[in-house]
RNA sequence: GGCGAUUUAGUGUAGAGGCCUAGCACGCCGCCCUCUCACGGCGGAAACCCGGGUUCGAAUCCCGGAUUCGCUACCA
């Protein structure tokens, strides 16, 4: 009988989410979804040395705005609470105790200077079998002794006993099996001196355990502790409740080599994280996805494609279809440069799907932040304007670049296209145009455009040059929709005042 | 250094021995459309890491090497 999928995304709070993170946490929710299961967030804060106030409500309100839902965990309640670590340490003490009872772990006094005295010993030393009998431990110090140096207050870690020799064996949902020999690996700090909390290992197996997790989904990163996590599951005798391990590929940089970090953002120019996010300590301030003007189901599919495909050609998925089509088979191994460039076809992709009156919501700030006074225009205006450019955006806030001139009349005029297409006789014709532009029964493109191409026409008048010049006034430059869809929708008057302004203001060149 | 993972065009990927003269998408280039810039349509350049095998036949299987990445903390 299968289990019932239960995966848990469980990220520390040392600062923002990344967006590898993200990712983590989209696959774990698509696995869960896929198969009915439950998806839990649990904040993984041992390490109190790192930990970042506002973390884990950024953390929240990132999975919130992405639309991955938590059934389970921080936030949220359950039956396997509480879902922050730092509040559990009892459990953890209760368990570490069990591994000592057992012989699975013992009491180390070393300190941090003994210790990298040894390493310094020679080039691979490591706190193992090998070394193990020559520290400070309860190995290797008499029962009575190791009691009185804790009464006496002593700092003490229980560190894991790693029997050398053994091949472990890790079978991961994405790579096969992976084995390594326990020799290489070291007896870890199970539980910290420092802050009495478990180290990740400890706590990670032991909530994984009692949460009932059935599939441990998270980065590479993790594959090489992995087999350490096996021993432990059988140190505690839970091997038959194992979960199943997937290990993620990792984004890696657009350009060079290595793991994405939040430098390459600032670098290249491109969010690392879903949302902005103001560190406490430094004041930074750290772009993000949500704030660079990209819609939610625009990242989700993006990075949902970065490390799986659905085993066919098809790229644009909505979250429900993601869900429908994810499996690990079909998960690459390798990692994957981030794919900076090809997020923002996404996005530009899903804006054409918003209607043109919530695209002219999210414009109606930028008009704001420009100095437009949005009394003089209505929401039918902004959506029209919106409608006729939104096809060349790839943000919301390129609407600007694309349609102030709706909005606003040109101040200047494109030298270029000045000198391109505004003759000394222009002035003349343009003011000719306005005549003809006045005479007209109505300013609808399709009855204007025939009556001033039949002008253009008469007066043997080169359409091109004409045309531009006309744009040139209106436009400011050689760019934009069809001139009579614009001068359908904009105030007749207006249009007229912007001509006047050209002739009065255009310079020919030389 | 040790251990593990990894390897198809610039990038993300399809491909599970003959269907591959290797497909799709982003990006790039060109053409068309046209009053302009875009959009869109059409087309183009561009890849199986290397070397050995196995096989009638290999991008696909095996071996070796190389590459890249990760881990190697009382961080996760």
């Amino acid at each position: 009988m299968e289990r019932q999928v239960r995966v848990r995304f469980a990220p520390s709070p040392t600062g923002p989410l990344h967006i590898g993170g993200v990712r983590t946490a989209l696959y774990n929710y698509l696995f869960a979804r896929r198969h009915s299961g439950v998806m839990i967030l649990r904040i993984e804060d041992t390490d109190s040395q790192r930990f970042v106030p506002g973390a884990e409500d950024y953390i929240i309100e990132s999975l919130k705005w992405l639309g991955i839902e938590i059934d389970e965990g921080v936030g949220h309640g359950g039956p396997h609470g509480p879902y922050r670590q730092s509040e559990r340490r009892d459990i953890y003490r209760k368990y570490v105790k069990q591994l000592l009872d057992n012989d699975k772990a013992y009491i180390a006094f070393d300190t941090p200077a003994e210790l990298e005295v040894a390493r310094n010993s020679k080039p691979n030393w490591q706190y193992d079998s090998t070394t193990r009998m020559s520290m400070r431990n309860s190995l290797t110090m008499p029962a009575d002794e190791v009691k009185q140096l804790i009464e006496n207050g002593e700092k003490y870690v229980v560190r894991f006993l790693i029997e050398p020799g053994r091949d472990v064996e890790v079978n991961d949902l994405v790579r096969g099996k992976v084995i390594i020999n326990s020799s290489v690996l070291d007896d870890k700090v199970l539980y910290k001196s420092t802050d009495d909390l478990p180290t990740y290992h400890l706590a990670n197996i032991v909530d994984d355990h009692l949460m009932e997790v059935s599939h441990v989904i998270r980065g590479e990163e993790w594959l090489p502790s992995a087999p350490l996590h096996v021993l432990l599951y059988e140190a505690f005798g839970w091997t038959d409740t194992m979960p199943q391990f997937v290990h993620l590929p990792l984004l890696l940089k657009p350009d060079g080599k290595g793991k994405l970090s939040k430098r390459d953002g600032d670098r290249l120019g491109f969010p690392v994280f879903p949302l902005e996010w103001h560190d406490p300590a430094s004041g930074a301030i750290s772009s993000g996805y949500r704030e660079k003007g990209y819609l939610p189901q625009a990242v989700v599919n993006f990075l949902a494609l970065l490390g799986w495909n659905p085993g066919d050609d098809t790229e644009i998925m909505s979250m429900d279809e993601l869900i429908n089509k994810f499996s690990f088979e079909h998960c690459s191994k390798a990692g994957a440069k981030f794919a900076y460039e090809k997020g923002k076809w996404f996005n530009h992709h899903y804006l054409q799907e918003v209607d043109d009156l919530t695209l002219a919501e999210k414009f109606k700030p930028i008009l704001e932040q420009h100095g437009v006074n949005q009394a003089n225009f209505t929401d039918e205006y902004i959506a029209k304007a919106v409608a006729m450019v939104k096809g060349r955006i790839n943000f919301v806030g390129d609407l600007w670049e694309q349609a102030a001139f709706f909005f606003v009349a040109p101040t200047e005029y494109d030298p270029k296209a000045v000198k391109k297409r505004w003759s000394e006789e222009m002035p003349r014709i343009m003011t000719e145009l306005i005549d003809v532009l006045k005479g007209m029964p109505s300013w609808k493109s399709s009855e204007a455009e025939p009556i001033v191409l039949g002008w253009i026409a008469d007066k043997g008048y080169h359409l091109g040059n004409v045309m531009n010049a006309f744009r040139l006034t209106v436009v400011g430059e050689c760019k934009g929709p069809h001139m009579f869809d614009i001068t359908e929708l904009m105030d007749p008057a207006e249009t007229i005042r912007r001509i006047e302004a050209g002739i009065n203001n255009i310079k020919p060149t030389e």
